[in-house]
DNA sequence: CCATCTTTGTGCACGCGTTCACAAAGACAT
DNA sequence: ATGTCTTTGTGAACGCGTGCACAAAGATGG
């Protein structure tokens, strides 16, 4: 083992930020759009308007994957755009199975933009009876009993749950236990799962409360001072009377 | 209590943490579910368990809205529901519009969990004349030529975008013209807005590249060494060529 | 009224992520 | 070859978020 042989492993294999794998993704779809444009370089303060970033700390992200610019120029776009590939592990197929093909699921298995990444939807899973043998998106849909038979021959590692919130857990389980060892929820709950099991969720309605608190804030900002009072007087008579017999809980107020 | 008039006003109103305002609705979520069991208290360890998160964690964040907990007891949940209702603007009606009601689109209209929680959808927005006047999850489509009538007409603040990426920024853009502060963007593409407006994003295919990144390195960890001689072998090799005349740049991988 | 026991609310320390600011690297012209 | 000019890569400072650990609060029982 020669002496600077070394210290490039230890740079990449050793812990790059998480923050900054979530934001390889961004850049890469950046790069990509620059590659069709045949975009030759690109500037880290260019790349980084494009990605909607700071400059400083793009070049401190890609900083972790080696240094793969050049001073003076820029970064060469073909080339970043297959190093973060092959960081994030794109220059290989991951089959991803969908679960539970309803309104969302059927979205999700028709949506051009999964396989264009390197993701090939392996098989869609629906308990429902009826469904099964029906095509959606050109593939036809499996019933349930099937699960653990098609993650395990397609070796599928990675699981998308798109079924009603009831079912999510149970339906992870079975997943795990197959297993799928990443997994993608659409369901409105918490899935809990052994450790080794990656799971990250897309919530709709979390984050339509998280703009609408947002929201709140810049409409009442003025207005804050008389509501308050309002709701100050509220809150005194109900924690005054305790937790009172009837519905003496605002609860949500009535239009 | 007759003492701390001021200090609960200072305290509320003065910047929670972004962080804990993203854990509210998980904290809803999980309250609203004790409160359908008719759970009349609950502990902070409870409750972080049910909202998969520290218990230190949660109560810290409730410290933020202000001293709801009974020392000894707990929470009472219909308060604490309330509570957090009231903070996160969900004790009001949010009208909320859908533009782009393709697949994604119209599963977002059919979904039900959407009006549950304070947001109505006051209108489904499509720019293919063909689409307008059909109903979707019981809404009639109405054109884009419409856009600003109903954003004004409504009174709305939150808009959804499912429309192609190509389309994003222009419809963001004659969103936030007609009034539109906030803004759920579906779409994979990076949306410029003035001060001032919000924009929280759902990218499918941004989780799905994260998960692959991890799923990568679990299933590589002893692989890695050899694997890794070829890679360093390759872009040594591709690091002296440097950007050579033809296709000697790997890009990604064709299907 | 006092003792005990449970659970909150928070001070504190630590680690991660962000941003600034600049020296070093290298392209390019002369 | 040398100087200039652009842009990277990163050291260092800072701020935010997290989690520990515990004192204070208050319920409950005697
Ligand atoms: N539709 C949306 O836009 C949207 C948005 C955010 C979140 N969600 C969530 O995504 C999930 C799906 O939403 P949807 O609108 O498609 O619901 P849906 O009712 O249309 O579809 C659910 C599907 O899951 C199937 N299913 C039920 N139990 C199953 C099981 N145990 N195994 C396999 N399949 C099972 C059903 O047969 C059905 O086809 C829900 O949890 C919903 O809360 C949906
Ligand atoms: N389907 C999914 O599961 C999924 C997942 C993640 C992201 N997305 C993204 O969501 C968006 C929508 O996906 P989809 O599968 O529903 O696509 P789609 O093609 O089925 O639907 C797009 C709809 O937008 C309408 N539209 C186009 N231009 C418009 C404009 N200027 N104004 C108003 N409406 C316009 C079209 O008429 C069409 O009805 C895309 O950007 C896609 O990348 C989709």
């Amino acid at each position: 083992m020669a002496t600077g042989r070394t210290h490039r492993t230890a740079t990449r294999s050793r812990g790059i930020p998480e923050a900054t794998v979530a934001r390889l993704p961004l850049y890469l779809r950046a790069l990509t759009a620059l590659s069709e444009r045949s975009v030759p370089t690109v500037s880290s303060e260019e790349l980084a308007a494009a990605a909607g970033v700071n400059s400083a700390k793009l070049r401190k992200d890609f900083s972790y994957l080696g240094s793969y610019g050049t001073r003076g120029v820029g970064y060469d776009v073909e080339y970043l755009v297959y190093q973060i590939s092959r960081e994030l592990g794109l220059t290989q197929d991951w089959p991803v199975v969908i679960v539970g093909i309803g309104n969302l699921g059927a979205a999700l298995a028709n949506y051009g933009g999964f396989a264009s990444r390197g993701f090939r939807v392996a098989a869609l899973i629906d308990a429902d009876p009826e469904m099964a043998g029906k095509p959606v998106a050109g593939i036809p849909v499996q019933h349930t009993d099937q699960l653990e038979k098609i993650i395990d021959d397609n070796g599928v590692s990675i699981g998308v749950i798109a079924t009603p919130a009831g079912a999510a857990q149970q339906v992870c389980e079975r997943l795990v236990a197959a297993g799928v060892t990443s997994i993608l929820n659409f369901a409105p709950t918490v899935l809990s799962v052994p450790d080794g099991v990656d799971v990250r969720k897309v919530d709709l309605s979390i984050e339509l409360q998280i703009l609408a608190f947002h929201e709140q804030r810049k409409a009442g900002e003025e207005a804050d001072a008389q509501a308050d009072a309002v709701l100050a007087a509220e809150a005194a008579a109900a924690e005054k009377a305790g937790k009172g017999p009837d519905g003496d809980v605002p609860a949500v107020m009535p239009a």
